[in-house]
DNA sequence: GTACCTGCAAACTTTTTGCTACCGA
DNA sequence: TCGGTAGCAAAAAGTTTGCAGGTAC
């Protein structure tokens, strides 16, 4: 949406900026996938060596908690995460290589708003992930 | 989509029907919930007191592989799971109660296979789950 | 008969938390 | 200054697994 980095939103929402928390925001900034924890703690260990993945646990959660990343579930029992100010999109995961591919889809936007109100409920988010496998790499099926 | 129970579609498959999974089926064709594991255990465990937590684990993650049945997250760190072979829907999460609101769509469904052809994939499943809030349960907010 | 299944307990993975020392505003 | 924060290690929560005995087909 905005240019702002994840720090620059951290400060607007006036946490406590300490030196961890500057290095996750960065690699969160500069992160073009969807890290796992574990993921985040490494790249955060290349820059400071002493942080603890406890802490790492700790920060992105805070983030979460104030809209600053996006938690997301692929379904393999870890948590990911992805900086929430990008313009919205959805997610196909790819099967066969466990890819993450993203889009944006307006009109699916409008009818899951539609959806709610029907339902009696004014949308506050919602998550959609698609799962699938590459159109030239189907396995011909019975006839050879 | 038909009218089979688990039981019979587990015999179609060909699995092996133990006494444990009897249970376990049916108490999955009987939810018209979400239930967890730890859900599953305890309403199987009033049929048979001798069932372990283990068996539920390993049944129905087999009848997850299958098909038979649909492993749900709604981010809450538990796996719940539904009969697959009941018309498809999706799931809109109450933030303030926690109910979860079946519904089915089919315009959305349509719209996702596009997306995923136009993505050059097929697509093998979806998962879409939209939170919200009870519109005749929202407070004012600056107007009076 | 035998390959597969179960219960139990231990192990594993991911995430959270109690505590003490420390640091940012 | 001083309340929030970090590191560490222990614990919690959910899930998987090795093994020995049991069971479906």
């Amino acid at each position: 949406m905005t240019d702002d980095t994840i720090i620059d939103r951290c400060e607007a929402k006036g946490l406590r900026m300490t030196g961890q928390r500057r290095i996750i925001a960065q690699v969160l900034d500069d992160a073009r996938d969807h890290p796992d924890v574990e993921e985040i703690y490494a790249r955060a260990s290349k820059i400071d060596t002493a942080i603890s993945l406890a802490t790492v646990y700790r920060t992105v959660k805070l983030f979460d908690e104030v809209g600053i990343v996006d938690r997301l579930e692929f379904g393999d029992g870890r948590a990911r995460y992805e900086d929430a100010d990008r313009d919205h999109h959805d997610h196909l995961f790819d099967l066969r290589t466990g890819a993450v591919i993203e889009f944006v889809e307006p009109e699916i936007e409008a009818l899951q708003e539609k959806i709610a109100q029907k339902l009696g409920y004014r949308l506050m988010g919602h998550k959609m992930e698609l799962f699938g496998v590459p159109l030239d790499d189907i396995k011909p099926e019975k006839d050879a």
